[in-house]
DNA sequence: TATTGTTATACTCTATAACTATA
DNA sequence: TATAGTTATAGAGTATAACAATA
């Protein structure tokens, strides 16, 4: 087989991302969670007050999109909201979440060392600071979208 | 912003792919062809008489999407189609479908160097093999689905 | 005017199941 | 029995537009 997509970085950080992606979500299947749900707990967790239209800029979500999302979440008992002002609410992790967002890091923790040891040890160093450097353009898309 | 995922590479690797995913799909948006389609072009152009269910092995696509997708590049006359036996077509690329090819070529070619050059000059020979390495557990995958 | 949050909707991608015809 | 190709369909994930309420 006469690969001419060998040497595409884009082909195979698409064959990467959706490799890893479709592991991940298996892994957090016995949680209920899908990998963007989880994402959000963690970005809660740390940050607790933000507001949901941040966290979707941050993780790529539409405004449209966090809101089921979110709502979901809020159900489950997971995150409360309190209000910030007129328009906004800020969230954080409930107890109930905390025990949560435990497994979640857990998971994260795996699934992390994982990637990183599919690498060969001498690439490995490279893995975070060279993946970063792909992703720093995300804000020219985001202006055009 | 305290970013719990920044330094997990599953979380950079969707970041990346999906950014440079959307500008190469943009940057086909004049040939009409999205990047399945045109991924599927180069494969056959650089393997002729391979089936439609060996490309779609290799490029991650189900036997039943396949289907449509070929049947469309057939009806624009880009590929044609010839009996290897009573159930499997060889495909091979037309003239016309050469023409475009080239398009093709050009829009990766230039796709592939905005990639490697939002890499640091010293990280850049890395690309490649780091990105390699984290695809080829892909069989695994496959396994199960 | 710009922003938060919401609803409704559409579109793309991907997955599953069932079928035929051939090997 | 296994494989190539097809059809139909379902489910994620993502995108757009419009709206109310508030800054």
């Amino acid at each position: 087989m006469n690969n001419p997509l060998a040497d595409h970085p884009g082909f195979l950080l698409r064959g990467a991302a959706r490799y890893w992606t479709t592991l991940l979500s298996r892994r957090l299947l016995p949680l209920n969670l899908s990998v963007t749900e989880a994402s959000i707990l963690m970005v809660i967790h740390h940050n607790p007050g933000i507001s949901q239209v941040a966290i979707g800029r941050f993780l790529n979500v539409q405004r449209a999109n966090m809101a089921p999302l979110v709502h979901s979440l809020l159900q489950h008992g997971w995150i409360h909201a309190f209000k910030v002002d007129g328009r906004t609410q800020g969230l954080g992790v409930t107890d109930e979440g905390k025990r949560l967002v435990g497994h979640i890091e857990t998971v994260f923790g795996d699934h992390r060392r994982d990637i990183l040891s599919a690498v060969p040890e001498d690439m490995r160093a490279f893995v975070i600071p060279l993946l970063s450097a792909m992703v720093t353009h995300e804000e020219i898309l985001n202006q055009v979208s």
